[in-house]
RNA sequence: GGCGUCGUACCCAAGUGGUCUAAGGGAUCGGUUUGCAAAACCGCUAUUCGCCGGUUCGAAUCCGGCCGACGCCUCCA
């Protein structure tokens, strides 16, 4: 497999650590709110690289994190006047039905950060003692950037060139110099019962040092794949590859993975500018997840999308193209067999090419066409069916764009029956408005040579 | 100011030195098929890849400049 490094800047061959069993970490949700389909579009980014892993072989130890403390929880969960832990359990369980809901694949270990203040603290105390970090005046833990030659490489920042006036500090922390980061902070009157006893006192930990403790807990100290959104590169996951190679005395991560935007209206979505939606807001819009998965994969990961509306039926059309081809495959395959058209091996080319969806989009239908010439000619034999019914389900799991067969009532299939009847009898205008009456139930017939179909509208 | 990504038809979007007189999806129009439909298929729709130069036998693809969009530079997927 071929991955684009962000580390360095090229597309790279997959080396993986263990030659069976892949470790992956990604970034989590912060659980303060919904997540929205900006954040999303990075969870399925993962969900692609993952399935695209197991399809090539590849075990994968999946490690997703949770981060239930940070300021953004502190501050929700105070402005409601909610216990922290009962106020991010909420967003947690939101989060997770979501999943579901978009037929992510789950991870291995979902660990939370407040689950881990011993580990972190650990590492801390470590890069104390080496002095990779210090006590600030105020109490605050900060990882000196100075102390880590490499620090800067994976965004391509230089520390004396970043801008260093914008940040405004408060008087509670006070770093040496303004870019080192908190590892961990001193307790603050607005953390309210918020705390956990530490050798610098009570406080809580940063932001950073939370995915490298269980980064390294769950996977050890060198992983072999870290994926996240583009925004994260700076500062988080930089900060992070400081903290754990000084740490560890070894490679952090080998390859690092970033997706990119969803913008909307050309610009980034994100809570902050308040221009996002969220899962339900587009299902209510008429999108359905399968529509939103056709949508993120349409495009590769390493660009940017421009979400809109408008796009519903652009997947909408393409998807029933699948569905449609796959009904009519059914009544001519007998047998199921394991083997697969020629095709199939272009398609997984492509996705071990940096994932490249749109190409492996483009050759599955251009396959596609070709299959449905050969069912109109009549030339495409049951072995063959069979073979593109595997293609299908192969494309249909890497991708989960098809959707969940919807039962056909009963009533509707006795109108199609009388219908078909009515059809011999050359009675048309009965069959006409029996084609309207499975109409107004919302579901569409359709004749061929093997006898009617029935599919929901869409 | 520093770092970076991108600009391909009406829309979305691959391709990153020759097989490109540019894939695939959607949309439009015309046709085949059908009792009529639907589905499916065929045809039309970029001699051209933001603009201008350069390198090369050859460039959408490499280099330089310009224009435009977006992002990161300590909240952010």
């Amino acid at each position: 497999m071929i991955f684009y490094n962000s580390l360095s800047r090229e597309k790279e061959l997959f080396k993986p650590i263990d030659k069976k069993l892949i470790t992956l970490y990604t970034c989590g949700p912060t659980v303060y709110d919904s997540p929205h389909i900006g954040n999303y579009r990075t969870f399925l980014f993962e969900d692609l690289l993952k399935r695209t892993l197991i399809a090539s072989g590849f075990k994968v130890k999946h490690a997703m994190n949770i981060t239930d403390i940070d300021d953004k929880t502190i501050k929700a969960s105070t402005n409601e006047k909610i216990d922290l832990k009962e106020f991010t359990k909420k967003y947690i369980n939101i989060f997770f039905d979501e999943l579901k809901i978009l037929r992510i694949l789950p991870a291995d270990y979902y660990p939370r950060a407040t689950k881990y203040i011993s580990e972190m603290i650990a590492i801390i105390e470590n890069l104390i003692s080496k002095n990779h970090a210090y006590i600030s005046s105020s109490g605050d833990v900060y990882f000196s950037i100075e102390s880590f030659q490499k620090y800067g490489t994976l965004t391509n920042l230089k520390l004396d060139k970043l801008i260093q006036s914008k940040r405004v500090l408060s008087d509670e922390y006070s770093s040496d110099i303004i870019q080192d980061f908190a590892l961990w902070k001193a307790y603050k009157h607005s953390d309210g019962n918020v705390y956990w006893q530490s050798p610098w006192g009570k406080g809580r930990p940063g932001w950073h040092i939370e995915c490298s403790a269980m980064a390294m807990n769950l996977l050890g100290n060198s992983i072999d794949i870290h994926c996240g959104g583009v925004d994260n590169k700076f500062p988080h996951h930089e900060n992070e590859i400081a903290q754990s190679e000084c740490f560890s005395q070894s490679k952090f991560v080998n390859y690092w993975l970033h997706s990119n935007f969803l913008l909307v209206d050309g610009e980034k979505m994100s809570k902050s500018k308040g221009n996002f939606y969220t899962l339900k807001d587009i299902i209510k819009k008429g999108m359905s997840v399968e529509e939103f998965r056709y949508m993120i994969f349409s495009a590769h990961y390493r660009s940017k999308i421009n979400f809109s509306l408008k796009r519903i039926n652009n997947a909408k059309k393409a998807i029933s193209r699948i569905t449609n081809l796959k009904h009519k495959l059914i009544p001519i395959a007998k047998d199921k067999i394991q083997t697969f058209p020629n095709a199939k091996k272009r398609f997984h080319e492509a996705l071990k090419d940096d994932l490249d969806s749109p190409k492996a989009f483009s050759i599955f239908f251009e396959w596609l066409k070709d299959i449905n010439l050969m069912i109109d000619n009549g030339t495409i034999s049951e072995t063959e069916a069979a073979k593109s019914i595997n293609f299908i389900n192969f494309f249909d799991y890497i991708f989960q764009v098809i959707p969940k067969n919807k039962e056909i009532p009963e009533k509707i299939i006795h109108y199609a029956k009388l219908r078909e009847t009515a059809r011999m009898k050359k009675d048309w205008a009965e069959a006409d408005k029996l084609r309207n009456k499975i109409d107004y139930y919302g579901w569409i017939v359709e004749d061929s040579k093997e006898g009617f179909r029935l599919k929901k509208k869409l």
